[in-house]
DNA sequence: TACGAAACTTGTCGCGCGTAAAATTTGTTG
DNA sequence: CAACAAATTTTACGCGCGACAAGTTTCGTA
């Protein structure tokens, strides 16, 4: 194989006994030529390495074939694997996905909004900051391309938003918790970094209330991504305070849990359901590793499948230009029962 | 600001008040133009937001400013973190990096090299699948586009290859664990899937001759990405075959470990260096959550930053001309002692 | 004040491909 | 075989910018 360099379509054109303009609607959609025709072109292919160049294609189409991902922090597993669902759904669909990740920074955020949009994509799927993103930047950026956001909504930015039902995560878990043993506090950070922190805050302390109990939240500090130490820290420090009403914490994430695990075992605190257990530690999400913690954490399980699914079809949907209000679509969470609560 | 929609670099300069072609080399290095030439331009900047279309640049320079990076699991925290470090070199050097990951697929990774073909990027910076990768492939990418191995090596491709010491690693860990203890046995998947995995049995059992002692390796079942449940699986099945000669395992990542020490907690094995501990287990590379393991994780950490630092630079000095013969550089580990060894 | 280099302008070409209109061929149907 | 529609070819233009050459202005220096 590999005769000659190709150096054009013109060339490939040449090579393949077609007319330019038939070879490049055959690159646009295999099937839009005739049988023979596209099988003398997949001989050619065959014999020649040619690629059309993705600049020049770009340059005349007005929608490009590339989808832009952006989530707020990469390196954390969760958002790894959602995005990896993500990203494959989109390659599924003939698509070129491209991630992004915020790290957890504002402006790095509004930076990658900013290059995305001389991309030109077609869509964008977007899982923002939150809290601390630039509501302006981000409002003008779903003005001009068609964003979907997921996990976390700002307002009602973007075509629609997809995620989690978070009131639901925290009354389905505050439920058991509160049927199982003594009702839970909520342990968080003071200015938490994470998108939904203060929805989970809210959702606790509604559910608690629903069921008849006085709301209880630890906060401590900390203010960047590293949640874990953020929680081992914190737990240390609020067992030193006495400050835990209640032998029964739930934990805003499943990072801040792990976190916590990690303080009890230090603490040489026996954490679990069983009846020498001192107290129960229970997190939200089911981080990947939260199946390997000791005791395995119990947790709420969010349904990232369809969370992702949901967000890349309604995309899909616009991009044919099928319109539709803003709507949000909140996916329930499932309880996992382990060991620690 | 933004009076009007400015179309094309044309328009850019007529209302900046300068011709196109300085225009242009304003874009391409801004410190190329004459001082109140660039005022000019970044006053019409503030005023008009034009961004010059970069599929039009690139489609006419020869090299881009694209730099791609490919891991083999992005879903993997300390790719993720090397990835991110990686990245943030890259745009400091007032690159574009993009962020691809093989999902531990060697179609996937020939098919994301191909796309990058396309992009004709500056550089590339490459994490092989390894052993499963298609070498031909990788080869052929490998002599088109200035290509920087690191973390795992095929052969002798790319323009350099940059990783860690594996036989030091090892030697470090192997004589630590038997200076304090029983010699170690070392715990690995049976077909790892993991790009090291191999380097780091070898290393692993000359460590030992050196050390005077008898190499004793098990290995478990599993073949996908996910370690820890192999891990877990593994040491469950081990235990009741009672496959291990000694009370100190030498785990050939720390996924695999993170697993072990499920598994462990579940037969109520009671880890660590102290008196009353049963087994000691260690890991390799210092995997983010390895700390938050009960109990933390003894292991050996990378020098990621380094191999990051080194890798990009490597890389650089290529695309600057700088070329030089093909060379491996190894970084060596810190032994990390936590409680679990 | 004059001079020369650096910076700028003007004009023009080319990159590789999308796209449109008109002319021609191909294949299908009665 | 005629008639017609679909597919293809031919021809031509445009996208936005990089690159280059030749002429003009600007600026620092003597």
């Amino acid at each position: 194989m590999a005769e000659r360099k190709i150096k054009n379509m013109e060339e490939f054109a040449v090579v393949s006994g077609i007319s330019r303009p038939t070879v490049s609607k055959y690159f646009n959609d295999p099937d839009s030529v005739r049988k023979t025709t596209r099988g003398k072109i997949e001989a050619a292919l065959e014999l020649y390495d040619y690629r059309p160049n993705i600049f020049a294609i770009n340059q005349n189409r007005k929608l490009t074939k590339t989808i832009g991902i952006v989530v707020p922090y990469l390196a954390d597993p969760f958002f790894a694997e959602i995005a990896r669902n993500i990203e494959q759904r989109c390659i599924d669909a003939g698509f070129t996905p491209t991630l992004y990740s915020s790290h957890g920074d504002p402006n790095l955020e509004v930076d990658i909004l900013n290059s995305l949009r001389s991309l030109k994509p077609a869509g964008v799927l977007l899982a923002p900051l939150g809290r601390t993103s630039n509501k302006k930047e981000v409002a003008d950026f779903c003005s001009n391309v068609p964003t979907v956001l997921f996990d976390s909504s700002i307002q009602d930015l973007g075509l629609a938003f997809v995620g989690s039902d978070n009131p639901q995560f925290s009354l389905l878990m505050v439920d058991y918790l509160c049927r199982s043993g003594e009702p839970p506090c909520f342990f968080e950070m003071k200015n938490p970094t994470n998108p939904n922190a203060n929805k989970r805050r809210k959702a606790y302390v509604s559910a608690m209330k629903k069921l008849g109990k006085t709301p209880e939240i630890i906060q401590v500090d900390g203010n960047a991504w590293s949640f874990e130490e953020i929680g081992r820290l914190g737990a240390l420090k609020a067992f030193e305070d006495d400050l835990f009403p209640t032998n029964t914490i739930l934990c805003s994430n499943d990072r801040l849990a792990i976190g916590f695990l990690t303080a009890c075992y230090e603490k040489g605190l026996k954490v679990g359901r069983g009846d020498n257990c001192m107290i129960r530690v229970a997190g939200q999400d089911d981080h990947p590793y939260s199946r390997f913690t000791c005791p395995p954490l119990t947790t709420i399980a969010q349904d990232y499948v369809a969370v992702s699914r949901h967000a890349v079809e309604t995309l899909f949907d616009a991009i044919d230009g099928d319109v539709k209000p803003y709507k949000a679509t909140l996916f329930e969470g499932k309880l996992v029962m382990r060991d620690s609560a």
